[in-house]
DNA sequence: CTATGCGATGACAGTGTCTGACATCATCGG
DNA sequence: CCGATGATGTCAGACACTGTCATCGCATAG
């Protein structure tokens, strides 16, 4: 592989979160995270398209994992139900400890360059939900309304997932706030 | 007011438009705005916080307006139909012709850059229109439903809005896309 | 065993955004 | 006419990010 030691990328992204956690991200140069993992600035930049993005590196599949569970959806369900199901289902399954995406994201919520990457991201999970949706035949409006409202109430209830000081689960918060939303139409 | 001509931050704004519709937003730099509007870089940075920022200008008042509205709603509206009528009034009043508009989305389309701000921008009204709701005695979550979809609602409506090949107003698209979000409850 | 190609890294120069500090100039109130 | 105030100019600099070419290790063919 490399021509050092292997692993670079994750050294690197190992080296960024520790400087982000302690330091802050403003506060921290890539070339500090390439010398703490061993590596060159242009390194970095060759392994991650810029100083945020190592933050996100979950998010991909995030993604793929909603995207397919939309896809593979069961014929009679509709746009809405197939993608409240998707999220429902990574709420339980895909996040790491809420103690773990509480750090993150209260280094997300310190920075407003990372929130705008982080709005982008659910952006494109919006777009590409909506693009499946209609691959099942669904129209336009209805499959873009269905993406984006899920991803509204993705939004609501990690947010509240991360707050909660009874520390319920992210797939409970996830089923409450997805009701709320049924209701209040 | 200023040491030479007057309104030096429309004349900015003014110039970085021109410059981005023609040359594209990266390929115009900071120095190329400000000398043809007759100024120095760095009163550029004065006047806007960054380079993005020029492109957002109306996007304050569009959330005061918002939030003006959700707050002065009749008492018995509920905090969707609050959150509804707010955007079916800005959609009918507050939005430039369709042509500028698409033009300026014609440009944020291309640079993620951008985009990222916007996506920022409606979750600051997004947030905003939580808080309204929740001056007015609407739970946290309730709240943080309702503003959130209807931001959801808007964004799905000014998308189909500008990409319209029959031209139809905005508040026709935003009271569709509202339809839909009710339906698919 | 050696040559050769390939992929990852280093080295280096350069551009552009954005900030801090200080000087300068116009206008306005006294 | 003078001093305060606010907007601008000037300059230096940090830092993110990119392009380019050299270098090095590994694998594989011969």
């Amino acid at each position: 592989m490399g021509r050092w030691e292997p692993n670079a990328q994750s050294r690197l992204r190992q080296a960024a979160m520790d400087l982000y956690a302690s330091r802050g991200f403003e506060r921290t140069t890539v070339a500090e995270i390439a010398e703490k993992a061993g590596l060159t600035e242009r390194t970095f930049f060759r392994h991650f398209a810029d100083k945020r993005e190592v933050f996100f590196a979950g998010s991909e599949r995030l993604r793929e994992l909603l995207v397919a569970t939309v896809t593979d959806a069961p014929v009679e369900a509709g746009p809405a139900q197939a993608v409240a199901a998707a999220f429902e289902s990574v709420a339980a399954d895909y996040f790491p400890p809420v103690a773990f995406s509480r750090q993150r994201q209260s280094v997300i919520d310190a920075n407003i360059s990372l929130q705008e990457r982080e709005l982008v991201k659910l952006h494109a999970v919006a777009a590409e939900l909506a693009a499946a949706l209609q691959r099942r035949g669904v129209s336009e409006l209805r499959a873009a309304i269905a993406a984006e409202s899920g991803v509204a109430a993705f939004k609501v209830a990690f947010s509240r997932w991360i707050n909660d000081p009874d520390d319920r689960e992210l797939s409970t918060h996830m089923r409450e706030a997805l009701a709320e939303l049924r209701r209040a139409a």
